[in-house]
DNA sequence: ATTAATCTTGACCGTTCGGTCAGGTTTATT
DNA sequence: AATAAACCTGACCGAACGGTCAAGATTAAT
């Protein structure tokens, strides 16, 4: 049942170039003739592959959603909080590095009160984070982190990573108008895995 | 050199009205007839006031930049890391409380790439970054807290706090389709400043 | 009371938006 | 070779956008 190649091409010619005018304009701001100028198509033909500004914003953020979820399988992978914690940290912000237009399109979503994703929140996302505080409540009870709310620290290392790549022209600005260099970067990835696991009491 | 209370009054209305559809549909999606509307205004009056939409957008946007750096003085009035960190960082996240919509419009410009503010950043923030990091590094050289970067940090405190305003509408979807509580967002704010200050090094 | 300044507003304008469509071209099937 | 299916695209459409303007209404100054 395998596409035509001339679809399965141009179908992924118009989502790269959608990644990139969505995130760099806003839903809003994003225009066909913009994405169909950078996917170097006529308009008309974003329309032959997708029906509506809409459908196409949504396999947009459908794509985004499944990167998000499969770098979740880092946290499952550890039997130990500190293992588990600092791969999940750490791939959320390798994602951050390496893709970061991706975080860019869903924290607009979610700021315009993610009108197109609450589905997906309400029922993928929460049954995922339900899954991951079970587990940090489990170690909790056993003693190997201290007590806290489990929610609050998942909300936290979302906050802190994803803010490299969604503030990142704020960053930019203060790091005298240069973008972090690999060892900036990594850098930050040291801070940030440490303070949130010393934080909780995982570290000494 | 007061002005009339006529102008006062209607710059006054158009203004909070600006906010709330700024915030809702981000600068693309805001039109001004929503914001007439939303004032009560007809939209001729709107372009009486502030000659064009970027004006009034602009307008918004410094009177969101002196609120942030008025919250700053906080963190000058205490000698202490942790009583000016906890200081800060309460006043960051009271700040995320009752003014969501105001951090809402923030981040959007700075996910946009920061079009608008970007010499306010490279200037006024950049500065007041700077004295904060040298506060940070004398505490660091009196062995009050430990060795780190200050910058890091900063962007760690300003992404949690902030959090809580811009991804408000996750944060519902995964609490019940409500939003956090005053208890629970206490909760939150007494976790988030135990877990930096201790993951800092600066509680036992 | 008169004048000047400020404020108000419906109607209108050029531009751009998302989307449509007919008709032509290319590719796949037999 | 013939037919069908898929693909392509310039030209076009109604709607909505930011912004303008002239003429009237209200307020302030004298």
């Amino acid at each position: 049942m395998r596409k035509n190649q001339i679809r399965i091409n141009n179908e992924r010619r118009i989502l790269e170039a959608a990644v990139k005018i969505f995130a760099g304009y806003g839903y809003q701001g994003a225009t066909m003739r913009k994405i169909a100028e950078e996917a170097g198509l006529p308009k008309a033909n974003l329309h032959y592959y997708f029906q509506t500004k809409e459908q196409l914003y949504r396999q947009v953020l459908d794509g985004i959603f499944k990167d998000w979820l499969a770098a979740a399988n880092t946290f499952d992978e550890c039997e130990e909080p500190v293992e588990a914690l600092r791969g999940y940290i750490e791939t959320k912000m390798d994602l951050s590095r390496k893709r970061p237009l991706e975080s860019r399109i869903w924290a607009e979503e979610i700021l315009r009160g993610a009108p197109l994703i609450q589905d997906q929140l309400e029922q993928t996302l929460a049954a995922w984070l339900d899954t991951r505080v079970k587990r940090i409540t489990d170690w909790i009870n056993k003693g190997t982190i201290q007590a806290m709310n489990p929610r609050i620290l998942m909300y936290m290392i979302w906050a802190v990573t994803q803010h490299f790549a969604d503030f990142e022209s704020q960053i930019r600005a203060l790091n005298q108008q240069q973008n972090l260099s690999d060892e900036q970067f990594a850098e930050a990835k040291t801070q940030v895995v440490q303070t949130i696991l010393k934080g909780i009491g995982a570290l000494d």
